[in-house]
DNA sequence: AATTTTCTTAACCCTCTCTTAACTCCTCAC
DNA sequence: GTGAGGAGTTAAGAGAGGGTTAAGAAAATT
């Protein structure tokens, strides 16, 4: 099975150049000419590999990296540019990057490097906390104290939400949003998914809560610590 | 929580420069002065990320990767080495190393490469294992106790993606994704051949077990030890 | 070419989740 | 106070997805 690959590289001439070279590995490679194309595109298909140019029209390389890794996308980036300044490099992997090359590179060491990244799929477990309770996006589940709560997709993405903003009001509409995208459904489906939520929270005497501020929306805070303002 | 590393290099006064500067920032260092020593070390504790020098005293540096590997060891290594020879980074690479620095480098350099490696495992080995489960990759195939669970080219991609992930739930779609990649079928193939992966547990009475989460994917994991909501 | 193995498809049942709707409760404005 | 609208609660039916089985197609092996 051949490995898949993406190109966001503005240069026409070198991004034709490696599509070629990586051909003759049979190593399948789709290509963006700029930030915005390449998000896209990143968001549509699965790869293996992506190869992300910093200097890119419409949006720089190390902002669809953040972006990528925000929508908890894992897929191992390697990224290609012409300074070799250090200040870069770190801005790089900050942004989530796997790997690093400077240009002018051997195509040899391009694919070496392909190869060896997409053996690794990168598995960051990241955590959202709040009081007792921590929502691990890895293994899609919360927990308080020793006990798992149980989440269903819709209120795992519901917790995902409020926990990102915590303390902070979310309105419906961003709920709805985060939750169902562009369909959505037409009663009061919302309020029945919040209510299992809380359920939970009972149940497992977890010290957080859910609270409606009239007409500004949903928090999420810490029992006994909700500061009105 | 600070970083723990293992550098295995045999030239002293380089080691405690880089031993030096890793403490700078806040990175534990291990020092072992030749091959055996270093795989000695490896086997017995614990490492975020592995610095090797190629050339080593007693046990090259690639031997020690790849004896490493093949003991399914996971930890990120990254080799050091004085040649910048094409032939050296594919020898690297293929025997197991995730990253590549060439002699001399700068120290921030490193300690960036350190740190974005220590987010992740590498998934360079040829042994996984969980439980009384063990997956050969070269040989593409499963044992537990002496007995060989009868693997199917497809059940064994199954089994490697579950392996890889083991412990976390992997979705419908990802699983697919590993198994048939691009071309994938209309129809319920996965569940038949979840079906007969679980068969072959069974049978060979071993000690894990393909749990579905709904909604969420399916988890692999040892029995009796999935907290159950 | 025949046989065995492997893969896909389809049909079935079952469980769990999501939506929907009806109802109650609370709050705030008049 | 009283009524209206939003929030909270509950239960039932629809729907999606997982588990199982068997049969036929495809691929590999002999």
């Amino acid at each position: 099975m051949s490995i898949s690959v993406l190109l966001v590289e503005d240069d026409i001439d070198l991004a034709s150049t490696i599509v070629d070279y990586l051909e003759i590995d049979n190593i399948d490679c789709d290509h963006a000419a700029n930030g915005v194309h390449g998000l896209t595109l990143i968001e549509q298909n699965y790869y293996d590999v992506i190869l992300l140019d910093i200097n890119l029209p419409r949006l720089d390389g190390l902002s669809v990296c953040q972006k990528a890794r925000n929508a908890s996308n894992d897929t191992p980036i390697l990224m290609l540019t012409a300074k070799d300044s250090l200040a870069d490099k770190v801005a790089g992997f900050d942004a989530g990057t796997d790997d690093y090359l400077v240009k002018p590179f051997e195509m040899e060491e391009l694919i070496v490097r392909i190869i060896a990244l997409s053996k690794r799929r990168s598995k960051q477990t990241t955590m959202l906390k709040l009081a007792d309770l921590t929502l691990d996006l890895t293994a899609k589940s919360a927990h308080c104290h020793d006990a798992m709560l149980k989440l269903t997709p819709i209120t795992y993405k519901l917790l995902t939400k409020l926990m990102q903003e915590q303390n902070h009001p979310v309105s419906r509409d961003a709920l709805i949003q985060a939750v169902w995208g562009a369909e959505q459904p037409d009663s009061n489906s919302l309020k029945v998914h919040i209510h299992h939520l809380r359920k939970q929270f009972q149940q497992h005497n977890v010290s957080v809560a859910i609270t409606n501020k009239a007409g500004h929306g949903f928090i999420l805070h810490q029992i006994d610590q909700l500061t009105v303002d």
